[in-house]
DNA sequence: GTTGCTGCCGCAAACGTGTGCATAGCGGGT
DNA sequence: ACCCGCTATGCACACGTTTGCGGCAGCAAC
C-alpha cells in the first residue's frame, strides 16, 4: 500500500467503490486506526509505541513524548478487546440485576458502577427479569465476554452458582438474597435485625395485633424478614397468628390483593410491617380504599428507604438500606477477589429504623411529630 | 505436555506449586478452555470447530455433531473477545445515562438491554452523573471497548458530538435532549406537545395565574417544556408573567426552594405546572410546608408519569413519557443504523396527559373526580 | 484413463495488542 | 583491544477466534 494515505483519519466509509485492483478486496468494516498506523508515522516499531503509551521507563523520554504526540493527533485509541485478549483480563464485570427499573436495582447498579469506574472497570449490565433460567442464561452469556468478575442481585439461583462457578472459574459476589452458610461472597443486610425493629417499633407504640405482608416468590431475603418479626412479637410475649401473615409478590398490585384479605378478617389489625417500601405501597392504597386512614387507622412500615418514601403522604417509617453503599461494598468485594486474595466471605451491612409517619400509638393519636 | 492430562475440567487455580520443570513458568492466570483445546479432543483441526459450532454447512453433520457434544462435556464457551478482535464487532454497546438511580433513566435503560439482550447484543452501562466532561471521557472509553454502538440519554454534551462522532466513527442515538436540526439521530418526546397539554388542562379548570417550575441546568428538553407552557397561555390569551417562571434544578430539594420563592410573592399562583415529577415531589412538599393543600390551594402537574406518581397523596397528574418503549426505540434504531442502513433520524413519541387528583377547579372543588 | 465436480477438511493468515528476549549503540574501565 | 554494563529498540511470538483458499478423497462423465 501506498506510503503517504494516511495523512488523516480513515474517513467515513468509502461511498465509492473501489477498483479491486489490490489484491485484498477491501474490507467493509472501515477500520479504527492501530498501534502499527502510528508506530509507522512515528518511525519505530509497534512494540515501542506499545511501551511508550503506558509510561514503560524501557523507552527514552523524548521518544516517548514524540510518539505520545502522535498518537493523539491521529485520535488513536488502544483497542480494549486485542489487549484484553493478549493480558487474559478484560477490565471488565458483569452486574445482573432484577432489572434496572426497579428502584432499589438501580441504586446499588449506581454504586456498582461508580466503584468499578474508580477502578478502571467497565460494567455490563444484564436484567434476569427475577428469572432463574434467564439468569442462568446471563451468567453465561457474561462468561463468554470474558468478565473479570460478577456481581448478582437478588439472584434466584441461589446455592446452584456452587457448581456453576466451579466450571466458570469466574470471581463472584452476590448482594442480597445469599443462602446462609455457603462459600460464595455475599454482601447483604441484617434482615432480621432491620425488620424486628420495625415490628419492635410497632409494639412500643402499643399494638398488639400487628400483621405482616410478604412476598411469596421465596427470596431468602423474606424468609429473614419475617423472622425478624416473629423474633420481636416472641419477644414481647405476643402470640403469633398465622392469619396475620399474608404474602404478595413484592410489587404494589399484589401487595394490595394480600392486604384486602387482611381488612376482611373479623378483627383486622391495627398496623402492618411491610416486607419493602413497594408492599407498602400496595398496602397503603388498599387500606385507603376500604376508607381508613394511614396512620391513624392502621399503622404501615416499609423496608429499603427508597428515595420516594419521605415524599409520600403520610411519609413512610421504613427500614433504611443503604444501597449505594452495597454496591460499592460489593464492588471492593470482588476487587480484592478478583486480584487473587481471598476476601471475607459475608459482609454484612446495618439496618437503619427511619421513624417518619406512617405509624401511630395504637389509639390514634400521632407518634414522634413535632408540630401539628 | 502429555497427551492425556486434559481429561477433565481446568481446575481450581493450582494450590500445589509447580516443580518448573517445564521450560515455561505456568501462567498465573488460569487458562479458559479454548476451540483448540477441544479440536484435540475431538481429533480435527481448531477451524473445523469453530464450524462446526456455528453450524456451518461446510462440516459434515456427523462430525458436527461429536464436536457440539464435547465441547459441550468439555463446558466450552466461546471467547466473544478473541471473535471480537477477528470480526471487528462486538456486539456489543454502549449506554450512558446520567445514573440508573434516577427512576427515569433506569426505565429507558431496562428497554434498552432488553431490546439489546434480544438481538444478542451486550450492553456496557456508563454513568455520565450529568457532567459533560465525564460524559465525554465515558464516551471515549466505551469507544476503547470498541462497542458497536452507543445511546447516551440526557446528553450534557449535544451538539458537540458532531466532530467527537467522525473521530470515532461510531453509531449513536441519543434519547431526550437532542438538539434540533442536527445530523445525529435521536429519540425524543413531544416535550412541548406535552408541556402545553399539561397547562391547557389547567386552564381548562379555570386557572389563570398559572406557574411554572423549571431546571436552571439548561437541557434543550427544559426549554421545550418551557415553550409548550408559554404557547398554551397564549393560547388562552393570559399574559405571560415572567415572575411566574422560576428554576430548580429538577431534583425535590432545588425545586422545593424554587416553590418557596414563588409561595412568597405578593400574589400566588393557584397552578404549577413542573418540569418533571422530581420537581413536582419537591413542589408539593413546599406548599405543604406553608399550610396549604394539593389541590384545593395549588394545583400540581408534573411530567414523566414515574412509577410512583400513582401512589402519591393525592395521585399526581402528569404527562406520560414512554419510558420503557423509549428505550426500545433507541436500540431498534441504533440497530439498523449499526447495519448499515441509514436510519430515520429523529423519533418522536407522543406524550400523553394522564390527569389524576392533584389538579382541581381554581374554586378548589375537585376535577375529574368520580367518586367523593 | 483423464477430467471435473462435490463434499470435507486443514493450512495459514489475520485481528491489535503485550512482553520476553536478543541486540545495537555507547561510554568507561582495564 | 577487550569486556562490562546500561539504555533504548526491535524481533518474534502469544492470546483465541474467523475465513479464504487449496487439497484430497470419492465418484460420475467423457
Amino acid at each position: 500500500m501506498p506510503e503517504k494515505d494516511a495523512t488523516k483519519r480513515t474517513g467515513a466509509p468509502a461511498h465509492g467503490e473501489g477498483r479491486r485492483e489490490l489484491r485484498k478486496p477491501e474490507r467493509q468494516l472501515s477500520r479504527q486506526v492501530s498501534i502499527k498506523d502510528i508506530a509507522r508515522l512515528a518511525r519505530v516499531s509497534h512494540p515501542t509505541v506499545s511501551r511508550a503509551l503506558q509510561n514503560s521507563p524501557l523507552v527514552n523520554r523524548a521518544t516517548a513524548a514524540k510518539i505520545r504526540k502522535i498518537a493523539e493527533a491521529a485520535g488513536y485509541r488502544p483497542s480494549a478487546v486485542a489487549r484484553g485478549l493478549v493480558t487474559r483480563r478484560t477490565k471488565t464485570i458483569g452486574l445482573v440485576v432484577t432489572t434496572v427499573a426497579d428502584p432499589f436495582a438501580g441504586a446499588v447498579a449506581c454504586g456498582v458502577e461508580q466503584s468499578a469506574n474508580d477502578h478502571g472497570y467497565a460494567v455490563f449490565l444484564a436484567n434476569s427479569n427475577a428469572n432463574a433460567e434467564h439468569e442462568r442464561k446471563m451468567v453465561q452469556a457474561l462468561a463468554e465476554r470474558r468478565v473479570d468478575g460478577m456481581i448478582v442481585t437478588s439472584s434466584r439461583v441461589g446455592s446452584d452458582y456452587l457448581p456453576m462457578l466451579a466450571q466458570l472459574n469466574v470471581p463472584m459476589v452476590l448482594v442480597n438474597d445469599q443462602y446462609p452458610g455457603e462459600f460464595v461472597h455475599s454482601v447483604m443486610i441484617a434482615n432480621e435485625d432491620g425488620s424486628r425493629a420495625a415490628t419492635t417499633h410497632l409494639i412500643q407504640l402499643g399494638h398488639r395485633r400487628i400483621a405482616y405482608v410478604g412476598d411469596r416468590s421465596g427470596y431468602q431475603t423474606e424468609t429473614e424478614r419475617l423472622e425478624g418479626y416473629k423474633q420481636a412479637l416472641a419477644g414481647a410475649g405476643i402470640e403469633i397468628n398465622p392469619e396475620l401473615a399474608v404474602h404478595g409478590d413484592g410489587r404494589p398490585d399484589g401487595a394490595a390483593e394480600a392486604m384486602e384479605s387482611l381488612l376482611k378478617l373479623a378483627e383486622p389489625p391495627t398496623a402492618v410491617c411491610c416486607y419493602n417500601d413497594m408492599t407498602a405501597l400496595g398496602a397503603i392504597r388498599a387500606i385507603r380504599a376500604r376508607g381508613l386512614r394511614v396512620p391513624e387507622d392502621i399503622s404501615v412500615t416499609g423496608f429499603d428507604d427508597l428515595f420516594f418514601a419521605q415524599y409520600l403522604e403520610p411519609p413512610l417509617t421504613t427500614v433504611r438500606q443503604p444501597m449505594y453503599r452495597m454496591g460499592e461494598l460489593a464492588m471492593e468485594n470482588l476487587l480484592t477477589l478478583m486480584s487473587g486474595k481471598d476476601s471475607v466471605a459475608q459482609v454484612k451491612v446495618e439496618a437503619e429504623l427511619i421513624v417518619r409517619k406512617s405509624t401511630s400509638n395504637v389509639n390514634g393519636r400521632g407518634a414522634g411529630r413535632r408540630n401539628g
